[in-house]
DNA sequence: ATGAAAGCGCTAACAT
DNA sequence: ATGTTAGCGCTTTCAT
């Protein structure tokens, strides 16, 4: 393959003056510009980004850790990053973990190596104890509570949004309240968890282990959270919902099932996908591309400016009431 | 950051032997090695691998072009490719292209630019002659028959596959066949189109429009079919489907509807995934899980050796008799 | 067994 | 405006 001293050779001028050309630097008369270009099209040349990157120092290529990217959760904070990436013109590496260790080692070994220049991570395994230790490679930003000084974050206090949504509900005057989250034991879900068990704590509620669905994560899962709760003695009057697709699916077999929706059944849902409007759910918008391109930004800002510090940056969330409450 | 000549000089030895040791050369003595070795621990020192990549013309990284990897088809396909790559130790840059052209042309670039060294496409939007013209910068492997002498491939005939499955329906009486597909257009449905065209014609039957269903990917998918076939006043009787996970969900709403599978309702579906004998489904292997084996396979032997020509290797497919015919 | 040195293909500082 | 040249960090001959 034809490397940069051929074009130079065969366009009569200096390596430099091609460099100057491919990398759109000024200083280069029209006549050499065009020369070089016509040989770089001619012989189909591109440079060799390998190069490009040793000397460089960097390979504008930034890795992304998200354990699904098919979920609609992840799939908006992707959106937003991916938005923000085009702009930058930066490359993603972006690696579905599955939640598995050895995968996100894999990208955390990548910024060791500058493979990558940074690592944005919309939620993962290991402990942020581990994930630290990288940070001096590069920058780390992650899409949820860090809670570290080396970490920068951007996130939205589920904690809150979670106690927020029960007291509307408890408001209303439900004593049954139960909740479908997806993974049990995520960093988000004890969070929300808690905040169930203190939403109900405040009103001397016992907590209801057999209202807490899990492994909740899409239409048909929703539908089959509704066909449990036609064969529970006490049925939860009110049911808080991660993820609005989730959410849909319930209320759309609740119906089926002859449950009304909000008399019989309320909801509230979490993340404003466009799914809600559709079947006008109450939800609780978690604005999860804005969170993708805040982290982004945030990552973008530590690349060009070594010197900015760790950042974490709690977004507020926003409740919009419509009618399933 | 730390590089080999700081280990070297840490060490009291050369950057070959540094290299050496770090590469698992024979040829150093024990102390040499452990002096290094220390030297590397303590200063926690990776290699930078931008430059190894750069002196060895390669990166040990190939890219696999892949529109959907949540879909069943692309991820047992998916799952071949990655069993493999993880034995010959090379890297996996997947792009999940959901069949934008701009993905392909991403990684097709860097081929060119030597980013990755070779090219899995599991399926794709471009034509084979756009494609084609990035085969002189590194092996191009398809998992489906690409017909040009450019590209090595690994398919399985769907034409035949279709039409073996008709004939066992037609040979069993059926009349009314309808069938089941996904993307209406690509390469496969077009093949299966035709074999369902060319069967009912050997026996001087017309085709039945109303009785093609696509954009079938899931299970909800091929309950949403059954819905619809109970409207039909000339129901089919037997339906071929691609995809188990659609097939048994078409099959769970038939019964749902109170049709008998297989007297009211037959059924043969592709792919032979672990759901369909779950459903006891008819189903024909497409040894999905092999195809990537063998093209992974079949890209490492041309990245060892270049002088090893374009080869196109069809599997053959099996019929799985089961309980839904 | 070990080291010196050439060179992978490129960018950018420096000189002109 | 253009060219010369010194690296970027590594691997790999080729000597010894």
């Amino acid at each position: 393959m034809a490397n940069i001293k051929d074009i130079a050779r065969m366009a009569g001028v200096s390596v430099a003056t091609v460099s100057r050309v491919l990398n759109e630097h000024p200083y280069v008369s029209e006549e050499k510009r065009a020369a070089v270009l016509e040989v770089v099209r001619s012989l189909n040349y591109s440079p060799n980004i390998n190069a490009v990157h040793l000397i460089k120092g960097k390979t504008n290529m930034i890795g992304v850790i998200i354990p699904y990217i098919n979920l609609p959760y992840f799939n908006s904070i992707m959106e937003g990053i991916a938005e923000e990436a085009l702009k930058a013109n930066v490359h993603l590496l972006v690696s579905q973990t599955n939640y598995a260790v050895n995968k996100e080692n894999e990208l955390l070994n990548m910024l060791k190596t500058k493979q990558i220049d940074g690592l944005l991570i919309c939620s993962r395994s290991l402990d942020w104890k581990s994930i630290e230790a990288y940070a001096q490679y590069g920058p780390i930003i992650a899409c949820e509570d860090a809670k570290n000084d080396k970490i920068s974050s951007v996130y939205i206090d589920h904690y809150a949004g979670f106690r927020q949504a029960m007291q509307l509900l408890l408001d209303k005057g439900h004593r049954n309240i139960g909740y479908c989250l997806g993974r049990g034991h995520s960093y988000n879900s004890t969070n929300r968890r808690r905040a169930y068990e203190d939403a109900l704590a405040s009103v001397n509620l016992p907590i209801r282990e057999d209202c807490m669905f899990y492994q909740c994560y899409s239409i048909e899962d929703g539908a089959a959270v509704v066909r449990q709760l036609m064969d529970m003695p006490l049925r939860p009057t009110a049911l808080l919902v991660a993820g609005d697709q989730v959410a849909a699916g319930l209320i759309g077999e609740a119906i089926k099932c002859g449950l009304r929706v909000p008399e019989d059944l309320a909801v509230i849902s979490f993340d404003n996908h466009p799914i809600s409007r559709l079947f006008d759910i109450t939800t609780i918008d978690n604005r999860l591309t804005e969170i993708g391109r805040t982290a982004f930004s945030l990552l973008l800002e530590r690349l060009q400016n070594q010197g900015i510090p760790v950042r974490n940056i709690e977004l507020p969330f926003r409740l919009i009431e419509r009618a399933t409450v």
